[in-house]
DNA sequence: CAGTTGTTTTGAATCATTCAAAACATGGTG
DNA sequence: CACCATGTTTTGAATGATTCAAAACAACTG
């Protein structure tokens, strides 16, 4: 291995977002690189919120162009599209592993939940009728521990 | 019990539609007997189907008045909304139990699966992040019989 | 059978998302 | 290092699903 010192160490892709864009074979811009790191800070973000946050970092650029960074990363697999009941699309950067989420029915906030049974996937429904499985979702329901106390 | 004969033997609120509707504490008309008859025809419709359908029975009939309907269905708890990601919402009469869906990934069909282990809820995350869990959701995605060969 | 209340109709608005053409910038090439 | 081809963003508008609101109407109560 020809890298010396303690910083190579890190991950090249989580590191360095250019890379991980030009890794997805996608030219790298200044809205896609605004739209990562809005979706870093923001784990489970709409299309709308990281306009929100792209605005603030990247001033002019257009709700569309997110829709499209997001729409490109997706089918690049580096962003996750989930599509909880009840609420706009959210994207998230967690990807290819095997992890749930759960749901606030109160404030609809979002967190990451392990895969239920520790491998993809991590379900087999008893009767397919006649169904090729290939992914199991899992959305747990219920109360954040802001709201429980209302 | 006093009953009597072979008729009653069936369950009331499911043989009786108008019972149904009106043990929900709703009103009877003929657009909420069509949209559960449409409900019975295909367990899971969406409110453009069932309008679709509904307009047979009973022209003249309101997209608006179906939605009205489900919404008031969907309140009283006679049919369940689900929204599987990517189409519009589904409604369906099977409620109060714990069942589950799968969706075909090519044409989108639905078909009922019975709950993974049993019972309501019948998975419990391994780390809840301190949500208080109320219910899970289970969407298999896969390729139905008919998009098997292809 | 008349009134109250809930329901449906009619018409329009809203939200999230996608489409399309023109202007523009990235990354490879000479 | 400038140029070019292709991919990306902007601008402007359309779409689809769903909801809102006021007026007309119909179901159940008494």
């Amino acid at each position: 291995m020809h890298t010396h010192g303690t910083v190579d160490q890190a991950a090249p892709a989580a590191a360095d977002p250019a890379a991980e864009i030009r890794a997805a074979g996608l030219k790298v811009t200044a809205p896609r690189l605004a739209v990562l790191h809005g979706l870093t800070e923001s784990p489970h973000a709409t299309a709308d919120q990281l306009f929100e946050a792209v605005s603030l970092e990247l001033p002019g650029t257009s709700l569309q162009a997110v829709y499209g960074v997001l729409g490109a990363f997706t089918t690049a697999g580096l962003v996750r599209r989930i599509e909880p009941a009840g609420s706009a699309a959210l994207f998230e950067r967690r990807v290819g592993d095997n992890h749930h989420h759960i749901v606030c029915t109160n404030c609809h906030s979002v967190r990451d939940v392990e895969c239920v049974t520790g491998q993809a996937p991590c379900l087999t429904p008893s009767d397919t009728a006649g169904f090729v499985v290939q992914t199991a979702e899992v959305t747990f329901w219920g109360l954040c521990p802001d709201c429980q106390n209302l």
